[in-house]
Order: C-alpha cells, then sequence, then structure tokens
DNA sequence: CAGGATCCTCTTTGATACTG
DNA sequence: CAGTATCAAAGAGGATCCTG
C-alpha cells in the first residue's frame, strides 16, 4: 500500500495556504517565538530568555525564517553597541487569533487524555 | 552566549498547555489529518488520499497519536472486510477554531510575503 | 549584544516488503 | 482494506567556538 490514486473523496480540499501558513508556524519554537512578541519588541536575549530553552542557533534561524515570511520585522538601532529588536508586522501581529485560539483549545483540554499534567499558569 | 537569566521581561508566560498542544498540533500532517476528519469520519485510505503525499507508516504513526491524544477515535466495524474509521473526538472537534483561525490568516495573507504563490482554493 | 560557522548526534521521513 | 516491520537517507537540533 502505498500507490497514489487521484483519491475518492472530493477534494475541495487542497490548500496550499493552509499547508503554507502550517508549515511556517509549525516548526519547533516558532509558536512559542510568536507569543513572545505578542508582547511587544523584544532583542534577540529577551526572546532567548523568555523561550529558555532554545539555541542561538535556532532562534536565529526561525527568526530570519519568520521575517522571510513578512511575520516578523527586525528593527536595527544604530547605537553603541548596536540595538536589534524584533516585532511583529501587521502579519504576524494578526497571528493573535490563531494563539489565543489555540490557547482556549489547551485551557479547554489541558489533561483530559494527557497526564495528570502540571498546575502549572495558562 | 546561552546563559539562562531570570530574563528580563515579565515571564507570566510558561505555559505547558500552550506548549503541549503546539507540540501534539504542531507535527508535519497533523494539521492536514484533523482538516480532513472535519468533514466527518473517514477511513484510513480516504485520509491517505485526501492528504496525497503521506506514507502510510507516518499516517499509522500520527493517528495513533492522536489518538493517545484523545483527539480521535479509532471506530472497528466488524464487517468482512473489517471496516475502520476515524473521527474526531469531542476535543478534536474544537480544533475547528483552530483551523478556521489559521485558515483566516492564510487567506488573508496568502503570497504576502512569499513567492507569488500559486492561485490555489483555499 | 547578536549572531555566523562547524561539527556531530538523534529523529523523522520515505521506500519497500509483508501480514491478517 | 488497514496496517506493521525494516532500513537507509535526510533533516532538525544542540553544543561549542568565533566575530564585529
Amino acid at each position: 500500500m502505498a500507490a497514489k490514486k487521484p483519491s475518492t473523496i472530493d477534494l475541495a480540499h487542497f490548500c496550499p495556504k493552509y499547508e503554507n501558513a502550517v508549515q511556517t508556524l509549525g516548526k519547533r519554537w516558532t509558536p512559542l517565538i510568536i507569543r513572545a512578541l505578542l508582547g511587544g519588541s523584544r532583542r534577540f536575549t529577551e526572546i532567548s530568555d523568555y523561550i529558555g530553552a532554545i539555541s542561538d542557533r535556532l532562534l536565529s534561524e526561525r527568526l530570519k525564517e519568520l521575517e522571510r515570511a513578512g511575520v516578523v520585522e527586525k528593527r536595527v538601532f544604530p547605537e553603541t553597541p548596536v540595538r536589534i529588536e524584533y516585532v511583529l508586522s501587521a502579519k504576524g501581529l494578526e497571528l493573535q487569533g490563531v494563539v489565543e485560539a489555540i490557547q482556549r483549545w489547551a485551557d479547554r483540554w489541558a489533561a483530559a487524555g494527557e497526564a495528570a499534567a502540571t498546575p502549572g499558569r495558562s
């Protein structure tokens, strides 16, 4: 079993936009980065601290991806030493709805099906 | 650079629920599987056809993960040959909000920042 | 501070083949 | 039909060292 037939069920489904979005947002750390930036512009180290366990390499990589996707903007302040801040673009800000939807779902179903779960804040 | 300071920004942020949800939903193919099942119960092959490029091994793996997470239920009909259908649980059905949020975002920002993009349906 | 460059390891994925 | 088993290749992730 592996052949790809044209499919039996109606395919009013193929949605490159959705798949694209999922691919952009679904990578590891990305949702956390978005969440970190919803609070306003942040510096590299702040985001890193916020997330905690991410490596510099990955954070750098994700930020670049998000920049390319037009979700995040990078602001460079020519001070000394240079200060750099990341902020959500208009496109990025609208992700708040997605983040909230996930949050609501997570809150509602916390521990329902998984381990007893930690009382952790939401 | 790697030290973990208590962080400068306020951390009313640590949210295991959100992270958990993201981890469950963020794996490759999962969002597509959810989407496939929002249309009702589907058989293994139907989901496979719907998604198109997923391998049996992966689909099987994802379905089991989703079952464990309480998002999907497996129905076995003791016919001959046996028929098996997958359907979203109550918990899974509530993911519609998440899917829609992503969908709205994707539609609004299609191709804004990425390649010209295909005209593909949403 | 804000990363870039490397190296190396652990997963994930995708073919393929086989089963009840 | 509905998977499971196996395996090799690809990719993601982490740690470390190094700049401007």
